[in-house]
This record gives structure tokens, sequence and C-alpha cells, in this order.
DNA sequence: ATAATATATGAATATATGCTCATATAAGCA
DNA sequence: TGCTTATATGAGCATATATTCATATATTAT
């Protein structure tokens, strides 16, 4: 860590603002909370796995644009699926993140 | 509660679908979290109030950003401010959400 | 190999979002 | 009242986002 970057970090640490990355992480993360529809895919999820067309008819939603919106969980690790023949079984993959999406639906009901 | 109502409600309970306005709660919150902006705006206020210039200066913004962006913060009611002759200090006002946004950069930060 | 089923993908479009610039408002003070 | 400081606001613009439509890919069965 050269001069500059010691002095940076000194900054950070001394004022409590937060680095690019985690800007970037943490923006990332509620961006992916923050359509309806990703929402109520998750919120399909986090009880158990289901296919892409079952949460297309589940939702009434098209099958391209939950696939689409599988895409970006999928990318940002939120998702796993498994293959069974030519359907996949998409799931939760990221605790944290669900318990956030968890939190706020129990707040946003509980008022 | 009619019929109609009613079995939109047992659907619901039984599926456990979200309705619409807690589909828009939680949608908004998380949105007022998805932007690196309010998110650095939110994490200088919960640790103490701040006033709008002192905002700008500190993070580098325009004084119109960050007073465009207390606007929303504030219509969410996730801030509040008191005068003081003509300086505003902001200062959180929901802790609930204040503890979304901590335990986010929290995760981020420690992995 | 061909057909059928399930899913993924790219382009196009409409809407949402965040910023800047210029200006308005509001409070305090000479 | 005018002047200064602090903040708010509206219009315009550039970018991001979510959806749809059409089509591609992949797996299985015949």
């Amino acid at each position: 860590m050269n001069k500059e970057e010691n002095r940076e970090q000194f900054l950070r640490e001394d004022t409590q603002l937060l680095d690019e990355e985690t800007l970037f992480v943490v923006s990332q993360t509620f961006k992916a909370l923050s359509d309806p529809t990703r929402i109520r895919i998750l919120n399909l999820l986090c009880k158990e796995e289901h296919s892409v067309n079952d949460i297309a008819e589940t939702l009434n939603l098209s099958q391209s644009s939950v696939s689409h919106q599988l895409r970006f969980l999928k990318n940002l690790r939120l998702v796993k699926f498994r293959r069974e023949g030519t359907t996949l079984y998409y799931s939760e993959d990221d605790y944290h993140v669900m318990n956030l999406l968890k939190q706020a639906i129990e707040h946003a009901t509980h008022n």
C-alpha cells in the first residue's frame, strides 16, 4: 500500500465512508430486491424449488420474463438450479440476502 | 370481505403469494437502498445528523443532487430533519430499514 | 433424424431513474 | 427593505431497466 492509498484508507476508516466495491455490492444486492417481479420470484423460491414454467404460471408472468429475471438473479448468485431432463428447477442460493427479503416482508406485513 | 376477496385471501395464505401493497412497500424500500448515492447518504446519517451542504461536501456531491435524494428519502420516511436558522439537519428516521442497510454493508465488507 | 417440450437469448421499446443547470423559496441579518 | 446563506424544485437529458416478441438452444422420446 503506497502513501496515497494509505491516506485514503485512513480517511475511510476515520470517516466511515464506504469504498467503491462495498458500495457496488450493496447497491447491486438491493437492486435485485427492488423489483416486484423479482421479489415475487424470490418469495416463491425461498419456500421450495420451482421450474421456470411453474414460476411463470404461478405468478402469471411470461416464460421469457421469468427466464430473464432468473438470469439476473443467477448472475448475482442469489439463485441456483438443477436440471431434470429438459426442466430446470431453481432454488435460493444466498441465505443472507433471502433473510433481508424476509425481514422486509415481515416488517411490511406486520404494520 | 366479499366472496371474491375472501377467495383471493385464501389463495394468498395458501400459496404464500404477496399482495399488491406488501409488494409495493417492500420494493420501494429496497429501491431506496439500491442507489450508491443514497447508500452513502444513509450511511452518513446512521451515525449522526448532517446538514445538506455538509453531506454534499463530505460525499463530493452537488447540493441539488443531495437535496433531490433527501426528498426521496423523506417521502419514504427514512429520514427526518430539524431546522436551525437556514440550516436543515437531517437524520435517520427508520430504525428497521437502517438495520437492513447495516446488515448488507456488514455482509459485504466481511467477505 | 425429427418432433415435442422446456428454457434461454437478443433486439426493440417504453418507462424509470439520477444528475445537472437554472431558478425559486426561506430564514437571518444589516 | 435588500443582501446573504442554505435548501428546494422543475425541466431537460442521458442512462438504466423491465417487458415483449421472435427465435435459438438443449434435452428427451419416437
